[in-house]
DNA sequence: AAGTACTTCAACCGCGGAGTG
DNA sequence: CCACTCCGCGGTTGAAGTACT
């Protein structure tokens, strides 16, 4: 029988519902739950509420530097896979993540007049957007050490009205928020001159855990091999060719300016980049920014209404 | 102050895959 | 196999909030 369903904004007596049924059941067989719970919803409704908005776990508040680089990183690898993404973003969910996206960065291209997926817009988040972002992590982690990250619950918020759980402020060292980025993104104020240890590399990747700096994460990085200060593809460990054609699985990041062979001329092998001790600059990304000053005028026009105040550090 | 445009994000929808009988 | 149900994902919508004129 079809009792009538309710859809729309879930009020704060659904919501108890729901969480007292989990506490006391358990999630899943959502269907099921939500017969048995009383719920007038679908399943598929109730899964979303608790999963994006009623579950201990969801991290509220503003997205931060260190997840706009993650996103923008893992983006790059995977495309619309928002789950997959938001699986190496603790605490966020799909949803929120593909809102970002689409509010902010597609935001970005559009008034760029191109299109996210354009070479050019990618390169302007790869030598632009994603360089500025590790500059200002480190910036902010060199700065303080007490600098705080709030997670601030909005007015749709009902969860503080009537239980204590995840009300508590999230505190956030930056030191800390540097550690949790994936291995493969490493910050570094030094030259290229991390030790190599295969030990540390090895075929251990089963750990999707940010934390440690010196094992490959999983999926993300089975071609590459990470030392403490650099992150070094591993077709390069004893062939200085690239093997594979994604731009951004050779890419990488040290001093702050990210180093991608691809970018670089037909000929693109290692040899024919440079480092130095201040970050490692290869010649595309001089290219790049030479044909940038060469088209300030169209780029200023466009970043001059790109970036809103938060992001105005891009112009600088 | 009021009207309008823009932004955000919670919630919905359709689809495809997995599981089951 | 086939039919059916459930679940999860990605795309989309629209209400509410905010900014602008």
């Amino acid at each position: 029988m079809m009792m009538d369903l309710r859809r729309g904004p879930w009020t704060v007596e659904e919501d108890l519902t729901l969480i007292n049924y989990i506490a006391n059941h358990g999630e899943g067989r959502w269907n099921s739950l939500a017969r048995c719970a009383g719920l007038k919803r679908t399943g598929k409704s109730c899964r979303l509420r608790w999963l994006n908005y009623l579950r201990p776990d969801v991290r509220r508040g503003n997205i931060t530097l260190e997840e706009q680089l993650l996103i923008l990183e893992l983006h790059s690898r995977w495309g619309n896979r928002w789950s997959k993404i938001a699986q190496h973003l603790p605490g966020r969910t799909d949803n929120e993540i593909k809102n970002y996206w689409r509010t902010r960065v597609q935001k970005h291209a559009k008034q760029l007049k191109c299109d996210v997926n354009s070479k050019q817009f990618k390169d302007t988040m790869r030598y632009l957007w994603m360089p500025r972002l590790v500059e200002r992590i480190q910036a902010a982690a060199t700065n303080t050490t007490t600098a705080n990250v709030t997670a601030a619950a909005t007015s749709h918020d009902h969860r503080g009205q009537f239980n204590n759980f995840n009300n508590t402020t999230t505190t956030t060292n930056n030191n800390n928020m540097i550690n949790n980025l994936p291995s493969n993104i490493i910050i570094s104020n030094n030259d290229f001159g991390g030790t190599y240890t295969p030990e540390n590399s090895s075929t251990a990747a089963s750990s999707d855990s940010f934390g440690a700096q010196v094992s490959p994460v999983s999926d993300l990085t089975e071609q590459y091999y990470t030392t403490n200060n650099s992150t070094i593809p591993v077709n390069n460990i004893n062939n200085p060719t690239p093997t594979t054609t994604n731009p951004l699985d050779h890419q990488i990041l040290i001093g702050g300016a990210y180093y991608n062979p691809s970018m670089s001329s037909n000929t693109s092998t290692y040899e024919n980049y440079s480092f130095n001790t201040e970050g490692l600059i290869d010649d595309n990304y001089h290219n790049f920014q030479a044909s940038m000053e060469q088209n300030s005028q169209y780029w200023l026009e466009g970043v001059d209404n790109l970036w809103n105040v938060e992001d105005m550090w891009f112009l600088q």
